[in-house]
DNA sequence: AGGTGGACCCGAACGC
DNA sequence: TGCGTTCGGGTCCACC
């Protein structure tokens, strides 16, 4: 699932492709990608927008044009942008967007699941739009610990629930918040108002490393992920603790667990993330 | 109000 | 073997 790391992968490869290039012709093959607005709606004011900037928030594609339009792209579960210039496939059933530029290379949009969504918003609409919806980037310096623990606190919900509200840390999923929890020694239901001053700053450091190392093996592949060459990811056989039930620690050994956790499937070390203390005393 | 759970999707994995 | 069922996950939304 692309979370902020994958998307950030996608930004960094698709920038040089995009900028300066003119959207020559754009078919939207899917109504559910721009619902609720028709697809020959958005296709026709594509057309002809020339890409200024190729930007990130949380989990959302920005691609800003001349015209000071902005087009937000999310790709949810299964969504992939794929850049090419041999043309684009025949047959394959889960294409839903292509877009021709100017210098005769694609931009394709496929999604099995069809959850991601492109959402064409005037000039200056977009800073409202995700404001108020995202929090912090977490790999900036307005990310502070103070910063998480002013969203921790009061909140009795789960830590992992709290991680994975994109207000706390944007750009946070399922995968990374697993494997921030387990470099902070944290367990995943604690809630996240309990969590003391040390703890917070141990997540708040576990997040960031967690999603860097993401980032410099361009994200986790473990099904529909690609980068927009079509190569997989290399960070899902580094996970800690993600998808790893049944097999050790690689910090003590023991038997990583898996569990529910605000309604996920959620890995985590019994040992190393003990339940109802602060983990402290806990590992190496 | 804050928290929880279902809906939206569909391929893969699972169960009989 | 083959078919039906379950699962999963980001975000939104209805409901406690």
């Amino acid at each position: 699932m692309p979370e902020l790391p994958e998307v950030e992968t996608v930004r960094a490869r698709l920038e040089p492709a995009l900028v300066g290039r003119r959207f020559d012709r754009v078919d939207i093959r899917d109504s559910r990608v721009t619902r609720p607005v028709e697809p020959m709606e958005v296709a026709a004011e594509l057309e002809g927008e020339v890409v200024e900037a190729v930007e990130r928030r949380g989990k959302y594609l920005i691609v800003r044009f001349q015209t000071g339009r902005v087009l937000l792209i999310h790709l949810r579960m299964t969504g992939t942008l794929r850049h090419a210039r041999d043309g684009v496939p025949e047959h394959d059933p889960h294409l839903r967007v292509v877009v021709n530029l100017d210098d005769g290379s694609d931009v394709m949009y496929r999604d099995v699941r069809r959850f991601g969504t492109w959402l064409l918003l005037e000039p200056g609409d977009d800073t409202a739009y995700l404001a108020a919806r995202l929090g912090e980037e977490p790999l900036t310096r307005s990310f502070t610990p103070a910063a998480l623990a002013a969203r921790f606190q009061g909140r009795r919900a789960p830590v992992k629930a709290a991680l994975l509200d994109q207000r706390a840390a944007a750009g946070m999923g399922n995968i990374y918040a697993d494997e921030s929890l387990w470099r902070a020694r944290i367990h995943p239901l604690r809630p996240a108002g309990d969590l003391d001053e040390t703890e917070v700053k141990r997540l708040h450091k576990a997040v960031r490393e967690a999603l860097k190392a993401g980032i410099a093996r361009q994200g986790t592949t473990l099904r529909d992920y690609r980068t927009p060459d079509g190569a997989p990811g290399r960070m899902q056989t580094e996970l800690r603790v993600y998808g790893r039930e049944d097999e050790p620690c690689r910090r003590c050994g023991s038997t990583i667990a898996k569990m529910r956790a605000a309604g996920r499937g959620t890995w985590y070390c019994p040992t190393c993330q003990p339940v109802g203390s602060n983990g402290a005393e806990a590992g190496p």
